[in-house]
DNA sequence: TAGCCGTGTCACTTGCTGGTGACAGGAGGA
DNA sequence: TCCTCCTGTCACCAGCAAGTGACACGGCTA
């Protein structure tokens, strides 16, 4: 019809996306794209060899990871204090993860499935995860006291579970996750905990002691 | 061959467990139980109906959930404040879950799908949950300063999600998932968060204070 | 005008899945 | 002895998936 490969890509694309948006990977193939597009298969093997390609093409051409500014860049003041600015961080991850049901997506897959793609996306995140410890200078050795990376992971990871986990149940540990409510409970006890750990923490700032 | 209905189910059950430790819910189908089995498909609509029936059968065989008492008993001594309770039981979340990859595995799968059963489970752990925390005298309102079951549900989601993670990643900014010493890191920052935020609380004991 | 190439359509094969009907053969009771 | 029920085997169906080969059409250039 439209004789326009760049058009057909490109509806190709929006298709995984939308597909992606309403279902899971699991039901993912050549034929529900196609479907979904409303053109033949053939074209999908054609303009871009098969399935894993397409999905290496449409983990390429979409923002699908927020960057430190999405994370940090709304109404707030500039947080002026470490806790300050790990509170912020981790809420910024909460908040920005929860705007984006195609992340989720993809991060539902990438803990059931391990592939060269997977691992592409998991060690760019990886990357982006420790450039802003080191930014906030929380990548120091695990002292004696604090583990400060290790409880970043613990929290971050307990955001990540709880809105992946939210598509498929309506409570945790009785926190509702189906309403703003709830979730205003979390990011309000992601912020009591961040602060709580890096108030206590032994500081590596400029004058850190190394006792 | 064996002729002896209550061993073929036994098989069947088995392989099902089988199949789960080694690959995840969506490669699980008749065909590939009966296979792993080694017996006739038609067998498993005969004895179990179908496959739900078969997964409740399943769930219902299966010790997958550990009981408080395995959060606790090892060899502690028994937790003396309420910072070390909630701390114990928080590691002994940890510890049970990483034994249990047949746990983790359905603990993926309700990540994705959402049925009766999932629902089913979903709930019993909920309502199991729900009373640790009664128990541990948390369960108040969420006061002005700290929300003690959202922090809760934070930490136990975050445990959560890294075991899961583990099975297809290898770090979590920058924590080792692949070695004890890794896992060591983050237990220690479960008890550190969990201390941090119980000392602080206004506890709600017998004497508590409405401030 | 003739030919080529880019785009899209159609038809087909292969291989898997879930599900079902028909049958074989042994154990035990009437 | 015959009959029946339980257990297990075999053969088959329909449906859907991935992947491929052949062809039709239209625009562009020589």
């Amino acid at each position: 019809m439209a004789r326009d490969s760049q058009k057909t890509k490109q509806k190709i694309l929006a298709s995984v996306g939308r597909l992606l948006a309403r279902q899971s990977f699991g039901s993912l193939g050549i034929n529900a794209v196609a479907r979904e597009a409303g053109i033949d298969k053939v074209l999908i093997y054609r303009y871009f060899g098969g399935m894993p390609e397409l999905l290496r093409a449409f983990a390429e051409q979409g923002d699908f990871w927020p960057s430190s500014e999405d994370l940090l860049d709304p109404a707030d003041e500039a947080p002026t204090s470490l806790a300050e600015a790990g509170a912020a961080l981790l809420t910024g991850h909460l908040r920005e993860l929860r705007k984006r049901p195609i992340t989720q997506e993809i991060m539902r897959w990438e803990l059931i499935e391990r592939n060269e793609l997977t691992d592409e996306l998991a060690r760019y995140r990886e990357q982006q995860g420790i450039e802003i410890l080191k930014r906030l200078d929380l990548e120091t050795a695990p002292t004696e006291k604090t583990d400060l990376p290790a409880a970043a992971a613990l929290i971050h990871a307990g955001i990540t579970y709880l809105i992946l986990r939210a598509k498929t149940a309506d409570v945790y540990l009785g926190v509702d996750l189906t309403t703003d409510e709830g979730w205003l409970r979390l990011a309000k006890a992601v912020q009591k905990l961040s602060t709580l750990m890096l108030e206590n923490a032994p500081l590596s700032t400029q004058e850190s002691t190394d006792d």
